[in-house]
DNA sequence: TATTGTTATACTCTATAACTATA
DNA sequence: TATAGTTATAGAGTATAACAATA
């Protein structure tokens, strides 16, 4: 330890560096759970996100959906279209503006959704497993100190 | 907090969802440091990563640098052929084994890493500019253990 | 003119398999 | 047979720009 603080005033060593942590335990994780919505749902984690903000939130709009998800126009726009297709979701005019649509769950995409929830909260609750309730609040806190700092 | 937790027992929302936040997060700081990387020094992370672990330790095959960056020998492959043909690393044969080179910084390597690593530290520092270091060594800590249990 | 959403294109990272050359 | 490394190919995520329709 002390001579991490040491080395680290001067020198650069990856295995420390945030941004190279970050980025392997995000694959880690990220891998181990796409594989499992495309295994079991064949859903895109793009897809995924969609649906579980959908499934909170209600109907809403394109880009109410980029706000909500950090994913751009462009991503919203082609999961929006293959959930479609699937019979997943549906759009119901924007009486007020005639560019954009409402988009919400079908009762199909309401399914899936109650099917993928309970496994979703289980593998991050395997995840976890060993973290006691602060160590969870503090890890989400970070992340978020994080993200904001690199926005 | 107390609404999070009573919710958060029974259904999932995507914004306090582990892998959803390490997603955003390391997204946020990799294409923050991506940018700098390829606007600054034209280098894509990968061929970063080979640099700083050849910058810390010296001569090395291949897949001992698969075992310093977890990234896969495919990627190794690719990034190094890249840096070789700049002229940022060299390759001499390994005596014992004629399949296997050490792979090693040149001087340009070298000149380079000089360069890239203040300023690498510099974007780290920055991004945890508001953390104590008791708050630094604990992400680095919850990480490792989120990227254990992942794998 | 500005905004919502779509389409086209390209780039990075990753995963897999097929391949070579050595061991 | 097994291992070190390379090449080919494809999928997923993201970024940018160009575009159509509407405001």
């Amino acid at each position: 330890m002390r001579d991490d603080r040491e080395i680290g005033k001067h020198r650069l060593r990856l295995d420390h560096f945030l941004p190279y942590r970050l980025s392997v335990a995000s694959n880690a994780v990220s891998t181990r759970i796409s594989r499992a919505y495309r295994g079991t749902f064949d859903l895109k984690v793009t897809e995924w996100r969609l649906i579980a903000i959908l499934a909170e939130g209600g109907a809403m709009t394109a880009q109410a959906l980029v706000g909500a998800t950090r994913m751009d126009k462009v991503s919203i726009s082609r999961a929006a279209k293959a959930l479609q297709q699937r019979g997943l979701i549906e759009a119901e005019p924007h009486g007020a503006d005639g560019r954009s649509r409402f988009l919400s769950l079908s009762d199909g995409g309401r399914a899936l959704y109650a099917e993928i929830a309970p496994q979703a909260l289980a593998m991050e609750a395997n995840l976890l497993a060993d973290f006691t309730g602060e160590e969870r609040a503090l890890l989400e806190n970070l992340l978020r100190r994080i993200e904001d700092a690199a926005m």
